[in-house]
DNA sequence: ATTAATAAAACGAATGCTCCTTCTTTTATA
DNA sequence: TATAAAAGAAGGAGCATTCGTTTTATTAAT
């Protein structure tokens, strides 16, 4: 609270003017920065054609730097805070879960255009695709916080490269 | 604090004999789970034949479940609370990042033997690789601890698909 | 074996600090 | 003059930590 007082600028009683109780701002902040990246994600989503997995990766990883990146203020922070929060305040929890299943189950209908445009085996399980892409995009978001020594670039990169087997070139050759 | 005390059986003056503050007891919690990952891990990094791709995974998430996973307690919400105040003590920071690095550079070897082996291109930067793969694990955790539906096996299902093609399927045919 | 003496471990109420929240006063706006 | 917005000091609840006391364990001696 202290931190978002001097941000802000107010003093700790204006600050209260806008939000009902701490509890009420951590919601209200992380509803907010899911919403923007909802948002900036929805032409992505949309796109005729699908883009490519790689690509689609790629713009995902993107939006989020964009998202959270607000020049002197990450908002990955925000994020790391929010899960923790979230373990024990049931009703944030249910907040990012909500969110959270909403763009996994948008990128597992996009798995399933995947498959059907030959990216993917057709045996394999969309949801589980989705589950481990949205893994990515969550570990990428701690490995910035903690480690910060990855960029959208390399992890777009790494994702790429998952797919692209020296075998696969041998048999196109 | 109050929570630990509880489940410690001991009374609070108690608990101040074996740890000096409450952050050297976070300190030593992150420590001792990340020494036992790091320990378990050990055999599967050194496995020979290294692991392929997909096998590696799935054996490193299932280890990660084991760590975390004492029946009755989760330790992923170490993990994430972990992190959370690891954003605020430089310290503890600085204990995750070393640990957290030392794991994603020995996938990267792993990751370099893949290439060898023609899992992947030679053209890939095998530090990119391992740092989407440890992402996988870190998104896991997550998303076990926030959204309660992801398996070990769905995880490692989902890994294994993102590199099984059809048109691989079909030029091998 | 029993008792006494010493040391170690544990207890738990009390302390004091941190931090969220409120409330009265002040300043700006219409 | 009336209404809205902001200030900032004070309240007060929660929580990490301490400390004097009590209990338990260990060792030595009778």
């Amino acid at each position: 609270m202290a931190d978002i007082i001097r941000v802000s600028g107010l003093s700790a009683g204006a600050v209260y003017l806008y939000f009902r109780s701490k509890d009420d701002l951590i919601e209200a902040a992380i509803t907010a920065s899911l919403g923007e990246f909802t948002e900036l994600a929805k032409p992505l989503f949309e796109r005729t054609p699908p883009p490519e997995p790689a690509a689609f990766m790629s713009g995902l990883v993107r939006i989020l730097e964009r998202v959270t990146n607000k020049g002197d203020f990450n908002l990955k922070v925000i994020a790391i805070h929010g899960w923790s929060e979230a373990l024990t305040d049931a009703k944030l929890k249910a907040t990012i879960a909500k969110s959270y299943k909403g763009i996994r189950s948008r990128i597992a209908t996009l798995a399933k255009m995947w498959q059907v445009a030959g990216f993917f085996a057709t045996a394999a399980e969309a949801n589980e695709v989705a589950d481990v892409c949205f893994s990515m995009l969550l570990g990428y978001m701690v490995q910035s916080a903690l480690l910060d020594d990855v960029t959208t670039a390399s992890h777009a990169k790494g994702f790429a490269a998952l797919r692209q087997t020296e075998r696969l070139r041998e048999l196109r050759a």
